[in-house]
DNA sequence: TATGAATGAGCGTTCATTCAT
DNA sequence: CATGAATGAACGCTCATTCAT
């Protein structure tokens, strides 16, 4: 038999306890808050969670892994055969990922902020690493199937468009109203690569680069 | 008459105070910490800052002063004649700015991750956004200028090639020794010009666009 | 169900207060001293107080509620038939209100002495006041009543008179034992009634008025 | 040769001092504030005093010890010869003591407020004790003169009549313009002399005493 | 003698965590 | 399991006093 009471709290603590994190930060949030949002006691608290951090940290493990879930439900599609069906799974792809990141945009501002706490600055990082980590594989297997060009050094590029994309993401997860994601993302991915260089200034970079 | 201030005083404690943000962030900077590292007391302090965060934001102020700076001065010069020159001068802006990030690293990746406190949470999105608006005509102009397409939503392009610009700079400044700064800011301009796609593909783009 | 409240705590933390205010003062006053000798932590009585100063205020607020209870349960007495039954009357209240004075003494001479602090050296001045607003209609009546003499300016008998009364009450409460109050009060009543004029002197009293 | 900077210091100090001690009381003032408003240095104070607490001792003796002079010098008078002579000496004494507690209202203020700190609470007393001890000897000859009547506890007359004293001075110095002193003190005597009772009155009192 | 920057002990307050019921 | 009062370590800030010049 399950015990709903239990289970109720620990999921009305964590409710109450994303949205204090998320409005302020884990050092500033405060535990009292948190208990008080969620209508439980202190003595709740600390019989689901080690400590504040603990809470914290489930929340945000939660978040990466559903993250991760969902990037890699998306990686794991296999190349298209043709180049238009390659860049519709793509899009259909990144699209998948927005929609994740606006669905949970309060949290991945936590994240991207670090947690507003020294202890967790590392997060910022350690997701954009990993992003990169799980977008080579794929870059490498575009290159290689003459899909990207092959005269760039890969890694910059992963780090160019790993960039392209964490901007982008910054910026949708901190709007107030849902923007056209699958407009953004065409255009996100028409950009990375078309680039912006009009035909008269391509000679220019032609000469430009050895 | 008096005894002399010690008038490196106000400079150590800033270097130290400095140390301490760049590692612990606002809430978790303890001012004995910066007191004991910069060798004062802690009424020394307060003797030239009115509190904890008075000194967090001279810090920031004046990080954000001389990025200003720096940036300005990019852009205030003018659109060059050719397109050779427009991308070498391009490029010299670039480079001029990434050598900022890396010389203050520390405190940008702070500001980056917001003073890793809510309170400052802020300053990601405002430098981001600031780096948008300082870009926009610029950008315009190249677009009027032929310099650059103008099939493209501008707002978008911006926020794409900003979003790239930002994520590259949050690389480089987390590594321990400096990268070729000359190459990344090439590769990131050339990435911005010519795109990414293959001659195979660029037909699947153009196809794709409507 | 919850570890159920101290009630005696906030009683025990008003008590050591009480003491260490009366001894020290409200700014030498330390929470740390109060709260040792309530045998609690200092987080109890933050769990009571907003403030040490709130705690303060709470105790002298209780002893002029306390004390203004007791002066206006005397007030309300009407003007008695006789004068001798005025006289008894008059001495019963008097007795009561300095049996007052000697039951709070350690707090009236806090009170007296303006809480020991400059924010509340007020206080003295307003009892002062208070007490002789009250005593203002009873007086006027008296006199109305024939049984004061009316060749006095009204204003300065009572601030004689009030004078007078406030002066044994500071010596009262500064005495280690108990004194005779009701013999102390009834030379007070004979005092403000007839004075210290041997009858030789009396003559000249008179002479020298107007 | 006197030093007259030093002097000229010392007093500057002091005067800036007693202003700040008798509107924040000992504990309240900050030496910063003496010293700033004085216009000498923080290093100028403890040149001439060893401590907060040694100035305000100084400005307090200072005052008692020309207090005790006026009243000194009012009590060395002899005995009069007649009662009305008896009467205008003693006018003319009160009269002097109450011009110097107005000269000297905003220090006697601080003196009956017990410098605002627990350390010096027990000046209140210790002024009241000392008018008390020197009213005494006065008070017994003119009993013995058959001045004053005899039919009293003389200690508690004299607690009476220094308590009606030091009521109506604690009036008198918080008073923003300076009062007919003259007229007060003739008030004053005459209360104490003749008391408030209305002929009517003065038999039931008469009565009710044993 | 005079200056005022520097010192550091001291204290009010907060809040994560514990624990008696 | 649940409660919420109690705990006490931690830390920001103040200000009397010192001392190098």
């Amino acid at each position: 038999m399950a015990r709903p009471a239990d289970r109720n709290a620990k999921v009305d603590l964590l409710a109450a306890a994303e949205v204090v994190f998320a409005e302020h930060g884990l050092d500033q949030a405060r535990v009292d808050d948190i208990t008080a949002r969620a209508g439980k006691s202190k003595g709740a608290f600390y019989l689901h969670f080690e400590s504040k951090e603990d809470a914290f940290r489930e929340i945000i493990e939660s978040l990466l892994a559903r993250l991760h879930a969902c990037v890699r439900e998306q990686a794991d599609a296999p190349l298209a055969a043709s180049p238009s069906e390659y860049l519709r799974t793509w899009h259909a792809k990144d699209l998948e990922i927005f929609e994740f990141f606006w669905q949970n945009r309060r949290l991945m501002r936590l994240l991207f902020e670090g947690g507003r706490s020294a202890d967790y600055a590392y997060l910022t990082d350690a997701f954009a690493e990993r992003s990169r980590a799980q977008m080579e594989p794929q870059f490498r297997a575009a290159v290689a199937a003459g899909l990207l060009r092959d005269d760039f050094d890969v890694n910059i590029a992963i780090r160019l468009v790993s960039g392209a994309y964490e901007g982008v993401a910054r910026d949708v997860i901190r709007l107030d109203t849902k923007p056209d994601l699958a407009h953004i993302t065409r255009q996100l991915q028409r950009f990375i690569l078309t680039g912006l260089a009009s035909p008269m200034l391509r000679t220019g970079v032609l000469e430009n680069d050895r």
